[in-house]
DNA sequence: GTCTATAGTCGGATAGAC
DNA sequence: GTCTATCCGACTATAGAC
């Protein structure tokens, strides 16, 4: 299961296969699941069959690198924007106003990347992976999935003035998080029934709103069981 | 293509093979997707491997016939609460404290079937159809999904004071949808950042509870570009 | 209608030349 | 490191007995 028989000794060509297979196994992992083929899989690269076992010992080391490499990408991409939640946490609490506006740039940074094209391949992973997890879930968890909840859970129970540990706020976390997912999770009925064929500037502007109204709505009280909405 | 060579001369024998078949084929395709094999199509309904082609013709005739099973199932779960809404929609027109009765009515019964364990099925199959739709998306779309949409944009129209056919409107449908298939799509980190091992009612009134305020907020003023949050 | 047997194809992984 | 050739098991679909 070690990634490559020979990590050290791998010259520049072996490194530039590794990553064509890397590329490709997210995206045809991502439309097939892990049932997708090898010959696909290579096809898809560009590479020959036998590198796969090669670089990757099986068609299953493959699939668990390219949920790590999954990982370490958007790690890095979300890392900006949660980090500059982070520092804001930190010392002196901000305002609700400040939290609001931190949370609303996370979200559309997510968005930005939801409405991505190059988000289909891997989202579609990652969707597959929580619908039906395997082991390479621990890794998308660890990887990048636990340290934004961390972030987002503490920023959430800021404006609402619950506590980060509160079920209702940890909640908040998912419920805000799948407004944009189900622009890759419900895509081909957003485009339809919006007779959208791609998500643009124009569109996004709308997501954008959209998002901002419902970090605003957080704390809106609840009307007591019983009464009217 | 026919659902059956001979459908007038099945027998009950012949009906509950099919049944098991469509069942089995809606579990195993939406975890697998259509690359799943007859065999474990066969092995999952107990049935032999040759009644795939007598009853469906093909893998891909059982595929198609499954997609049409699921659009009629959720359709007629849905009816009753859609029926209501078109009903309350028609003449009189209700006002917005109705109109967020009715939503949240239809969220909670469409959040429900997503909580229950018999939803993993074919909630798995359908996110596979939306992420990468085949021939079998046509008949998801036009079986509930087109007709959920066309009650749910009036009533959220009714509520904000817009039009069912502005886009804004029509894109917090998905929105509004969204927070509740994050239930099924996300399902593995739900469960873990929460510390839940499942959702019955003790979780669930919680989410209820987070749908009504989401309905509620609806129609909350965003504040102009460039204000605080 | 359902079964067994089988034809023909494609799957993952390997061996060994270069 | 990459390739071709190849093993062998699993695949879908069919034929024909019952």
């Amino acid at each position: 299961m070690a990634p490559s028989p020979a990590p050290a000794a791998r010259g520049e060509r072996g490194e530039e296969t590794r990553q064509r297979l890397l590329q490709a196994a997210i995206d045809v992992f991502g439309r097939h699941g892990f049932e997708a083929s090898t010959r696909q899989l290579a096809a898809a690269a560009g590479v020959n069959l036998a590198a796969i076992p090669y670089h990757f010992e099986s068609k299953h080391g493959l699939y668990l690198a390219a949920a790590e490499h999954i990982a370490g990408e958007i790690r890095s991409r979300l890392e900006p924007a949660l980090a500059c939640a982070r520092a804001a946490l930190a010392e002196p609490p901000p305002d609700a106003a400040d939290a609001r506006t931190l949370l609303a740039d996370i979200l559309e940074a997510f968005a930005r990347m939801m409405v991505d094209d190059a988000s289909a391949s891997w989202a579609r992973f990652v969707i597959r992976e929580q619908m039906e997890p395997s082991d390479a879930f621990d890794r998308l968890h660890g990887g990048f999935i636990g340290p934004a909840f961390a972030t987002l859970a503490p920023l959430i129970a800021r404006i609402t003035g619950g506590a980060a540990e509160d079920e209702r706020v940890r909640l908040q976390v998912p419920q805000l998080i799948g407004q944009i997912l189900v622009l890759r999770s419900a895509r081909a009925t957003i485009l339809r029934e919006l007779d959208w064929t791609a998500i643009g500037e124009a569109e996004f502007a709308l997501i954008r709103d959209l998002i901002r109204t419902s970090v605003v709505a957080l704390d809106r009280p609840l009307p007591n069981a019983g009464e009217a909405l």
